[in-house]
DNA sequence: AACCGTTTTTGACATAAGTCAAAAGAAAAC
DNA sequence: GTTTTCTTTTGACTTATGTCAAAAACGGTT
Protein backbone atom coordinates (compact mmCIF):
# COMPACT_ATOMS: atom_id res chain seq x y z
CA UNK A 1 0.00 0.00 0.00
CA UNK A 2 1.54 3.63 -0.76
CA UNK A 3 2.16 5.74 1.68
CA UNK A 4 0.11 8.68 0.44
CA UNK A 5 -2.65 6.15 -0.16
CA UNK A 6 -2.54 5.16 3.18
CA UNK A 7 -2.43 8.68 4.74
CA UNK A 8 -5.34 9.99 2.95
CA UNK A 9 -7.65 7.21 3.95
CA UNK A 10 -6.83 8.81 7.44
CA UNK A 11 -7.25 12.71 7.01
CA UNK A 12 -8.13 14.55 4.38
CA UNK A 13 -5.15 16.03 3.38
CA UNK A 14 -4.79 18.55 0.55
CA UNK A 15 -2.84 17.11 -2.54
CA UNK A 16 0.22 19.57 -1.93
CA UNK A 17 0.03 18.67 2.07
CA UNK A 18 0.45 15.04 0.93
CA UNK A 19 2.94 15.32 -1.48
CA UNK A 20 5.12 17.60 0.95
CA UNK A 21 4.45 15.17 3.76
CA UNK A 22 5.50 12.24 1.61
CA UNK A 23 8.65 14.06 0.29
CA UNK A 24 10.01 14.07 3.90
CA UNK A 25 9.90 10.16 3.39
CA UNK A 26 12.88 8.30 1.71
CA UNK A 27 11.32 4.89 -0.34
CA UNK A 28 13.97 1.83 0.01
CA UNK A 29 13.99 -1.32 -1.02
CA UNK A 30 14.99 -3.68 2.00
CA UNK A 31 16.62 -6.97 1.46
CA UNK A 32 15.46 -9.88 4.02
CA UNK A 33 16.77 -10.65 6.86
CA UNK A 34 17.56 -6.80 6.97
CA UNK A 35 18.26 -5.39 10.79
CA UNK A 36 16.87 -2.16 10.77
CA UNK A 37 18.12 -2.08 14.76
CA UNK A 38 19.85 -3.55 16.96
CA UNK A 39 19.11 -3.96 20.94
CA UNK A 40 21.02 -0.62 22.29
CA UNK A 41 20.71 1.29 19.69
CA UNK A 42 18.94 4.61 19.64
CA UNK A 43 15.90 4.09 16.47
CA UNK A 44 16.93 7.02 14.28
CA UNK A 45 13.92 5.61 11.60
CA UNK A 46 10.67 5.40 11.52
CA UNK A 47 9.29 2.84 8.05
CA UNK A 48 6.24 2.44 6.89
CA UNK A 49 5.62 -0.56 5.33
CA UNK A 50 4.78 -0.75 1.49
CA UNK A 51 5.07 -4.21 0.55
CA UNK A 52 6.97 -7.00 2.78
CA UNK A 53 7.08 -7.47 6.43
CA UNK A 54 9.09 -7.21 9.34
CA UNK A 55 8.96 -8.21 12.78
CA UNK A 56 10.69 -6.55 16.34
CA UNK A 57 12.10 -9.08 19.00
CA UNK A 58 13.84 -9.35 21.71
CA UNK A 59 16.22 -11.50 23.67
CA UNK A 60 15.94 -13.05 26.89
CA UNK A 61 18.57 -13.77 29.82
CA UNK A 62 18.50 -17.10 28.34
CA UNK A 63 19.25 -15.50 24.73
CA UNK A 64 15.97 -16.94 23.44
CA UNK A 65 14.09 -14.71 21.17
CA UNK A 66 11.17 -13.56 21.59
CA UNK A 67 8.83 -11.94 19.09
CA UNK A 68 7.26 -8.73 20.02
CA UNK A 69 5.26 -8.00 17.06
CA UNK A 70 4.55 -8.55 13.46
CA UNK A 71 4.57 -5.63 10.65
CA UNK A 72 2.38 -6.19 7.80
CA UNK A 73 1.31 -4.23 4.60
CA UNK A 74 0.22 -0.19 5.24
CA UNK A 75 1.89 -0.76 8.94
CA UNK A 76 4.12 1.61 10.33
CA UNK A 77 7.21 -0.16 12.06
CA UNK A 78 9.33 1.28 14.57
CA UNK A 79 10.67 0.86 18.18
CA UNK A 80 8.30 3.04 19.06
CA UNK A 81 9.97 4.22 22.69
CA UNK A 82 13.34 4.27 20.97
CA UNK A 83 11.97 6.34 18.33
CA UNK A 84 10.13 8.83 19.72
CA UNK A 85 12.12 9.37 23.33
CA UNK A 86 15.43 8.60 21.47
CA UNK A 87 16.22 6.29 24.02
CA UNK A 88 18.37 3.16 23.44
CA UNK A 89 15.75 0.38 21.81
CA UNK A 90 14.69 -2.67 23.56
CA UNK A 91 14.13 -4.34 20.42
CA UNK A 92 15.78 -5.45 17.14
CA UNK A 93 13.94 -4.62 14.43
CA UNK A 94 14.09 -7.08 11.57
CA UNK A 95 12.97 -7.31 7.94
CA UNK A 96 11.42 -11.16 7.56
CA UNK A 97 11.11 -10.59 3.34
CA UNK A 98 12.80 -8.45 0.66
CA UNK A 99 10.65 -5.42 1.44
CA UNK A 100 9.62 -1.55 0.28
CA UNK A 101 9.58 0.60 2.93
CA UNK A 102 9.15 4.86 3.32
CA UNK A 103 11.35 5.55 6.13
CA UNK A 104 11.30 9.18 7.69
CA UNK A 105 13.84 10.76 10.61
CA UNK A 106 13.18 11.27 13.98
CA UNK A 107 13.85 15.21 13.06
CA UNK A 108 11.89 15.03 9.92
CA UNK A 109 8.92 13.81 11.82
CA UNK A 110 9.09 16.28 14.45
CA UNK A 111 9.14 18.63 11.38
CA UNK A 112 5.95 17.36 9.84
CA UNK A 113 4.50 17.13 13.36
CA UNK A 114 5.35 20.58 13.80
CA UNK A 115 4.11 22.26 10.49
CA UNK A 116 0.81 20.20 10.48
CA UNK A 117 -1.95 19.72 13.14
CA UNK A 118 -3.43 17.17 10.95
CA UNK A 119 -0.24 15.47 11.28
CA UNK A 120 -0.16 15.41 15.00
CA UNK A 121 -3.53 14.03 14.92
CA UNK A 122 -2.76 11.05 12.23
CA UNK A 123 -0.31 10.40 14.81
CA UNK A 124 -2.83 9.96 17.64
CA UNK A 125 -5.04 8.26 15.39
CA UNK A 126 -2.28 5.69 14.67
CA UNK A 127 -0.94 5.81 18.38
CA UNK A 128 -4.65 4.36 19.27
CA UNK A 129 -4.83 2.02 16.71
CA UNK A 130 -2.28 0.61 17.65
CA UNK A 131 -2.52 0.36 21.55
CA UNK A 132 -5.74 -0.91 20.56
CA UNK A 133 -4.05 -3.89 18.82
CA UNK A 134 -1.71 -4.30 21.67
CA UNK A 135 -4.47 -4.52 24.22
CA UNK A 136 -6.24 -7.20 21.99
CA UNK A 137 -3.15 -9.52 22.13
CA UNK A 138 -3.10 -8.83 26.03
CA UNK A 139 -6.20 -10.33 26.16
CA UNK A 140 -5.49 -13.21 24.08
CA UNK A 141 -2.31 -14.28 25.79
CA UNK A 142 -3.26 -13.44 29.14
CA UNK A 143 -6.70 -15.58 29.11
CA UNK A 144 -6.51 -17.88 26.75
CA UNK A 145 -5.06 -21.67 26.36
CA UNK A 146 -2.68 -21.80 23.65
CA UNK A 147 -5.11 -23.04 20.75
CA UNK A 148 -6.82 -19.99 21.16
CA UNK A 149 -4.42 -17.70 20.98
CA UNK A 150 -3.08 -19.27 17.86
CA UNK A 151 -6.84 -18.47 16.69
CA UNK A 152 -6.31 -14.99 17.67
CA UNK A 153 -2.94 -14.86 15.66
CA UNK A 154 -4.61 -16.10 12.35
CA UNK A 155 -6.85 -13.86 12.83
CA UNK A 156 -4.72 -10.68 13.64
CA UNK A 157 -2.16 -11.62 10.92
CA UNK A 158 -3.44 -13.96 8.99
CA UNK A 159 -1.42 -12.91 6.14
CA UNK A 160 1.87 -13.09 8.07
CA UNK A 161 1.15 -16.84 9.90
CA UNK A 162 1.64 -19.17 6.91
CA UNK A 163 5.05 -17.05 5.65
CA UNK A 164 7.00 -17.16 8.81
CA UNK A 165 9.20 -19.52 10.79
CA UNK A 166 7.04 -21.33 13.39
CA UNK A 167 9.41 -20.11 16.40
CA UNK A 168 8.70 -16.54 15.52
CA UNK A 169 5.13 -17.32 16.10
CA UNK A 170 5.26 -19.35 19.28
CA UNK A 171 7.35 -16.59 21.34
CA UNK A 172 4.81 -13.99 20.19
CA UNK A 173 2.25 -15.83 21.49
CA UNK A 174 4.40 -17.32 24.16
CA UNK A 175 4.74 -20.53 24.09
CA UNK A 176 7.28 -22.79 22.75
CA UNK A 177 7.69 -23.80 19.42
CA UNK A 178 6.84 -27.94 20.47
CA UNK A 179 3.27 -26.67 22.06
CA UNK A 180 2.48 -24.74 18.74
CA UNK A 181 3.15 -27.48 16.55
CA UNK A 182 0.97 -29.84 18.61
CA UNK A 183 -1.86 -27.58 18.45
CA UNK A 184 -1.48 -26.91 14.42
CA UNK A 185 -2.57 -30.17 13.41
CA UNK B 1 -2.42 15.81 40.94
CA UNK B 2 -3.89 19.11 39.37
CA UNK B 3 -5.07 18.79 35.92
CA UNK B 4 -3.56 21.96 34.65
CA UNK B 5 -0.28 20.77 36.45
CA UNK B 6 -0.35 17.91 34.30
CA UNK B 7 -0.91 19.32 31.35
CA UNK B 8 1.63 21.85 31.85
CA UNK B 9 4.12 19.60 32.63
CA UNK B 10 3.90 17.46 29.40
CA UNK B 11 3.44 20.71 26.97
CA UNK B 12 3.94 24.50 27.22
CA UNK B 13 0.91 26.09 27.50
CA UNK B 14 0.05 29.65 27.71
CA UNK B 15 -1.89 30.60 30.70
CA UNK B 16 -4.93 31.05 28.88
CA UNK B 17 -4.90 28.46 26.87
CA UNK B 18 -4.67 26.29 29.87
CA UNK B 19 -7.73 28.00 31.24
CA UNK B 20 -9.21 27.71 28.44
CA UNK B 21 -8.37 24.02 28.10
CA UNK B 22 -9.14 22.86 32.19
CA UNK B 23 -12.83 24.89 31.86
CA UNK B 24 -13.75 22.60 29.30
CA UNK B 25 -13.14 19.67 31.70
CA UNK B 26 -15.76 19.59 34.75
CA UNK B 27 -14.67 18.70 38.11
CA UNK B 28 -16.26 15.93 39.83
CA UNK B 29 -16.10 13.74 43.41
CA UNK B 30 -17.29 10.21 43.20
CA UNK B 31 -17.92 7.49 45.56
CA UNK B 32 -16.30 4.05 45.81
CA UNK B 33 -17.71 1.23 43.66
CA UNK B 34 -19.47 3.97 41.40
CA UNK B 35 -19.15 2.64 37.59
CA UNK B 36 -18.41 5.10 35.05
CA UNK B 37 -19.37 2.94 32.25
CA UNK B 38 -20.80 -0.67 31.50
CA UNK B 39 -19.67 -3.18 29.19
CA UNK B 40 -21.89 -2.48 25.89
CA UNK B 41 -22.43 1.37 26.50
CA UNK B 42 -20.63 3.97 24.23
CA UNK B 43 -18.43 5.75 26.51
CA UNK B 44 -19.79 9.79 26.74
CA UNK B 45 -16.72 10.88 28.89
CA UNK B 46 -12.62 10.82 29.56
CA UNK B 47 -11.58 11.22 33.30
CA UNK B 48 -8.66 12.66 34.71
CA UNK B 49 -7.67 11.45 38.07
CA UNK B 50 -6.78 14.38 40.30
CA UNK B 51 -7.34 11.96 43.37
CA UNK B 52 -8.41 8.46 43.96
CA UNK B 53 -8.06 5.52 41.86
CA UNK B 54 -10.12 3.03 39.56
CA UNK B 55 -10.21 -0.02 37.01
CA UNK B 56 -11.51 -1.37 33.78
CA UNK B 57 -12.41 -4.67 33.51
CA UNK B 58 -14.46 -6.90 31.44
CA UNK B 59 -16.22 -10.06 32.30
CA UNK B 60 -15.56 -13.81 30.85
CA UNK B 61 -18.34 -15.62 29.27
CA UNK B 62 -18.11 -17.61 32.76
CA UNK B 63 -18.79 -15.15 34.68
CA UNK B 64 -15.73 -13.83 36.19
CA UNK B 65 -14.38 -10.44 36.21
CA UNK B 66 -10.82 -9.40 34.64
CA UNK B 67 -9.05 -6.76 35.25
CA UNK B 68 -8.16 -4.99 32.55
CA UNK B 69 -5.73 -1.87 33.98
CA UNK B 70 -6.16 -0.07 36.95
CA UNK B 71 -5.42 4.28 37.05
CA UNK B 72 -4.01 5.97 39.56
CA UNK B 73 -3.61 9.82 40.29
CA UNK B 74 -2.37 11.76 37.31
CA UNK B 75 -3.79 9.26 34.63
CA UNK B 76 -6.23 9.44 32.46
CA UNK B 77 -9.16 6.63 32.77
CA UNK B 78 -11.06 5.68 29.91
CA UNK B 79 -12.67 3.08 28.08
CA UNK B 80 -9.99 3.75 24.95
CA UNK B 81 -11.83 2.43 22.00
CA UNK B 82 -15.40 3.09 23.06
CA UNK B 83 -14.46 6.66 23.57
CA UNK B 84 -12.43 7.25 20.74
CA UNK B 85 -14.33 5.61 18.18
CA UNK B 86 -18.04 5.93 19.68
CA UNK B 87 -18.35 2.53 19.42
CA UNK B 88 -19.79 0.29 23.07
CA UNK B 89 -17.34 -0.66 25.14
CA UNK B 90 -15.96 -4.11 26.05
CA UNK B 91 -15.03 -2.73 29.39
CA UNK B 92 -16.53 -1.69 32.62
CA UNK B 93 -14.95 1.35 34.19
CA UNK B 94 -15.01 1.48 38.15
CA UNK B 95 -14.30 4.01 40.60
CA UNK B 96 -12.26 1.74 43.31
CA UNK B 97 -11.80 4.41 45.87
CA UNK B 98 -13.35 8.04 46.59
CA UNK B 99 -12.21 10.11 44.39
CA UNK B 100 -12.00 13.52 42.60
CA UNK B 101 -11.63 13.38 38.97
CA UNK B 102 -11.87 15.88 35.75
CA UNK B 103 -14.44 14.49 33.21
CA UNK B 104 -14.68 15.83 29.36
CA UNK B 105 -17.03 14.77 26.69
CA UNK B 106 -16.40 13.55 23.38
CA UNK B 107 -17.36 16.92 21.49
CA UNK B 108 -15.25 19.00 24.12
CA UNK B 109 -12.22 16.86 23.53
CA UNK B 110 -12.68 16.89 19.96
CA UNK B 111 -13.34 20.61 19.65
CA UNK B 112 -9.83 21.10 21.82
CA UNK B 113 -8.33 18.60 19.42
CA UNK B 114 -9.47 20.75 16.93
CA UNK B 115 -8.56 24.35 18.50
CA UNK B 116 -5.26 23.26 20.02
CA UNK B 117 -2.34 21.57 17.64
CA UNK B 118 -0.68 21.65 20.98
CA UNK B 119 -3.34 19.51 22.64
CA UNK B 120 -3.52 17.19 19.89
CA UNK B 121 0.58 16.89 20.75
CA UNK B 122 -0.66 16.08 24.20
CA UNK B 123 -3.07 13.52 22.89
CA UNK B 124 -0.24 11.63 21.25
CA UNK B 125 2.11 11.83 24.00
CA UNK B 126 -0.54 10.66 26.37
CA UNK B 127 -1.27 7.30 23.83
CA UNK B 128 2.35 6.72 23.01
CA UNK B 129 2.99 6.70 26.85
CA UNK B 130 -0.12 4.28 27.64
CA UNK B 131 1.25 1.72 24.81
CA UNK B 132 4.62 1.63 26.12
CA UNK B 133 2.78 0.48 29.60
CA UNK B 134 0.71 -1.88 28.23
CA UNK B 135 3.45 -3.49 25.93
CA UNK B 136 5.38 -3.60 29.44
CA UNK B 137 2.90 -5.46 31.15
CA UNK B 138 2.50 -7.65 28.10
CA UNK B 139 6.33 -8.83 28.11
CA UNK B 140 5.60 -9.64 31.97
CA UNK B 141 2.79 -11.37 31.47
CA UNK B 142 3.93 -13.34 28.56
CA UNK B 143 7.55 -14.22 29.62
CA UNK B 144 7.58 -14.40 33.25
CA UNK B 145 6.44 -16.65 36.04
CA UNK B 146 3.69 -15.80 38.57
CA UNK B 147 6.03 -14.57 40.92
CA UNK B 148 7.89 -12.19 38.66
CA UNK B 149 4.82 -10.62 37.40
CA UNK B 150 4.19 -10.15 40.79
CA UNK B 151 7.24 -7.55 41.20
CA UNK B 152 6.13 -6.18 38.03
CA UNK B 153 2.81 -5.59 39.65
CA UNK B 154 4.84 -3.57 42.47
CA UNK B 155 6.72 -1.47 40.21
CA UNK B 156 4.02 -0.24 38.23
CA UNK B 157 1.76 0.59 40.28
CA UNK B 158 3.53 0.44 44.17
CA UNK B 159 0.80 3.20 45.23
CA UNK B 160 -2.25 0.83 44.07
CA UNK B 161 -0.96 -3.03 45.18
CA UNK B 162 -2.11 -2.31 48.74
CA UNK B 163 -5.07 -0.79 48.40
CA UNK B 164 -7.23 -2.93 45.98
CA UNK B 165 -8.63 -6.63 46.44
CA UNK B 166 -6.19 -9.57 45.39
CA UNK B 167 -8.58 -10.83 43.28
CA UNK B 168 -8.60 -7.92 41.13
CA UNK B 169 -4.42 -8.03 41.32
CA UNK B 170 -4.78 -11.50 40.41
CA UNK B 171 -6.97 -11.14 37.49
CA UNK B 172 -4.87 -8.29 36.51
CA UNK B 173 -1.70 -10.29 36.42
CA UNK B 174 -3.32 -13.68 34.58
CA UNK B 175 -3.93 -15.26 37.51
CA UNK B 176 -5.78 -17.32 39.83
CA UNK B 177 -6.30 -15.32 43.11
CA UNK B 178 -4.95 -18.57 45.09
CA UNK B 179 -1.77 -18.69 43.21
CA UNK B 180 -1.54 -14.61 43.93
CA UNK B 181 -1.87 -15.52 47.29
CA UNK B 182 0.62 -18.05 47.45
CA UNK B 183 2.77 -16.06 45.69
CA UNK B 184 2.67 -13.15 48.55
CA UNK B 185 4.51 -15.13 51.22
C1' DA C 1 -17.89 -7.37 71.63
C1' DA C 2 -20.52 -10.50 68.93
C1' DC C 3 -22.34 -11.13 64.29
C1' DC C 4 -22.40 -11.36 59.32
C1' DG C 5 -20.50 -10.96 54.85
C1' DT C 6 -16.47 -10.57 52.28
C1' DT C 7 -11.71 -11.56 51.35
C1' DT C 8 -7.68 -14.34 51.97
C1' DT C 9 -5.31 -18.49 53.00
C1' DT C 10 -4.54 -23.45 52.98
C1' DG C 11 -4.83 -28.25 51.23
C1' DA C 12 -5.26 -32.08 47.91
C1' DC C 13 -5.42 -33.15 43.39
C1' DA C 14 -5.67 -32.33 38.09
C1' DT C 15 -3.80 -30.62 33.88
C1' DA C 16 -1.94 -27.65 30.29
C1' DA C 17 2.15 -26.50 28.79
C1' DG C 18 7.37 -26.70 29.34
C1' DT C 19 11.81 -29.19 28.90
C1' DC C 20 15.09 -32.08 26.84
C1' DA C 21 16.39 -35.04 23.25
C1' DA C 22 16.11 -37.20 19.01
C1' DA C 23 14.07 -38.06 14.46
C1' DA C 24 11.99 -36.40 10.28
C1' DG C 25 11.37 -33.03 6.82
C1' DA C 26 12.57 -28.78 4.02
C1' DA C 27 15.48 -25.47 2.27
C1' DA C 28 19.87 -23.75 1.03
C1' DA C 29 24.60 -24.45 -0.43
C1' DC C 30 27.82 -26.71 -2.88
C1' DG D 1 21.68 -34.07 -7.28
C1' DT D 2 23.95 -34.68 -2.99
C1' DT D 3 25.35 -32.68 1.27
C1' DT D 4 24.74 -29.55 4.91
C1' DT D 5 22.06 -26.68 7.65
C1' DC D 6 17.90 -25.10 9.45
C1' DT D 7 13.08 -25.97 10.75
C1' DT D 8 9.37 -28.81 12.32
C1' DT D 9 7.53 -32.80 14.48
C1' DT D 10 7.29 -36.50 17.86
C1' DG D 11 8.01 -38.78 22.40
C1' DA D 12 8.74 -39.23 27.41
C1' DC D 13 8.86 -36.92 31.48
C1' DT D 14 8.53 -32.64 34.70
C1' DT D 15 6.48 -28.70 36.66
C1' DA D 16 4.04 -24.48 37.48
C1' DT D 17 -0.31 -23.10 37.90
C1' DG D 18 -5.36 -24.11 37.96
C1' DT D 19 -9.48 -26.17 40.21
C1' DC D 20 -12.46 -27.21 43.88
C1' DA D 21 -13.53 -27.05 48.61
C1' DA D 22 -13.10 -25.73 53.20
C1' DA D 23 -11.11 -23.08 56.93
C1' DA D 24 -9.31 -18.80 58.70
C1' DA D 25 -8.89 -13.86 58.89
C1' DC D 26 -10.63 -9.41 58.33
C1' DG D 27 -13.88 -5.35 58.30
C1' DG D 28 -17.92 -3.14 58.93
C1' DT D 29 -22.43 -2.89 61.51
C1' DT D 30 -25.54 -3.27 65.05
Amino acid sequence: MELSKFLASLIPFKPDELQDIVSHFEKENIPKNTMLIEQGQVSKKLYFIENGMGRSYYLKEDGKEVTQWFFGVGKFMSSVDSFFQQIPSIYYLEILEDSTVYSISNENMDLLFYKYHKMEKLGRLVSIEMLTKVVNKLNAIQFQTARERYEYMLAEFPDISYRVPLGHIASYLGMTQETLSRIRK
